[in-house]
DNA sequence: TAGTAAATAGAAATAATTTTCATTTGGGGC
DNA sequence: GCCCCAAATGAAAATTATTTCTATTTACTA
């Protein structure tokens, strides 16, 4: 927990109670979360909480690297954390059947390979480059 | 284009005008495309054009394997042209200038590495699958 | 401890996507 | 070529996730 308030305290971000409860939320649940499974969770805690805030302090989070964006083809935003100890290139492995994130820092996915304890299922890539066209333009 | 009616038509599916206007749309455009592109653009050939008929057909040309889902954290959906010639299993580059869409066939993504004359900027790998815990209940 | 920028709640707005339903149409069988 | 029926369609309405706005509160710095 410690490290994720610096990660906070690095970016002149402010330590709140929000924050702090989020964090430990995901922490707690070991799985990814949307904004409305926060803010559902978060309403046990304190009596007045508005979406918006866990909508802004999720994404707050994502940008200090404390959360990881998970991609679920569901329309809605998904979070996990990200618990990663170094900051070296990785990626994320995903439970389809409890949402479990961990880090993986291999890239070379090959199908059927087991990563980490988990069984591959399947994988989602997608390269962002720019093309031979448009780098010569 | 036959190559793609053909898929269609392996599905048991219609092979309506706005279907085949939405692959040529495709085929010109050389990108991916929004619902909405896709709906702006038919509007020009048809004067009756329904905004659903193109997020269903855009779906169904989908799953025949014709377009490939493509991942903008816009908030929006996004598909581009699946030019895979064969059904191996592959991936995407897409050029984050131009939006084009072409298939990759290796999974060992390098970053920095260049992959079909795309200079490669950043890539989104996520991983599906059930971990220790789960395959284990 | 006062000052200040950041964070917050709540209400309202936005915008993408989906549902519903009545009508039309492509394509197999005659 | 014509009939039939499931699939496809348009239009309107509903849904739902997310964002914006604004006034108020709060964490941290000096």
């Amino acid at each position: 927990m410690e490290d994720f308030l610096k990660k906070i305290r690095n970016k002149g971000l402010k330590l709140t109670p929000r924050r702090k409860a989020i964090i430990q939320l995901f922490i707690d649940s070991n799985s990814h979360m949307t904004p409305e499974d926060v803010w559902y969770k978060l309403r046990r805690r304190f009596d007045r909480c508005g979406l918006p805030s866990v909508y802004r302090n999720l994404e707050c989070l994502a940008d200090c690297g404390i959360l990881t964006r998970i991609q679920q083809f569901d329309r809605k935003k998904h979070y996990g954390l990200c618990t990663s100890r170094n900051n070296r290139h990785h990626h994320h492995i995903v439970c389809i059947k409890c949402g479990k994130v961990d880090a993986i820092e291999e890239c070379a996915i090959t199908p059927e390979k087991e990563i980490k304890g988990f069984k591959v299922v399947s994988h989602y890539v997608q390269v962002n480059g720019v093309c031979f066209d448009c780098a010569n333009e």
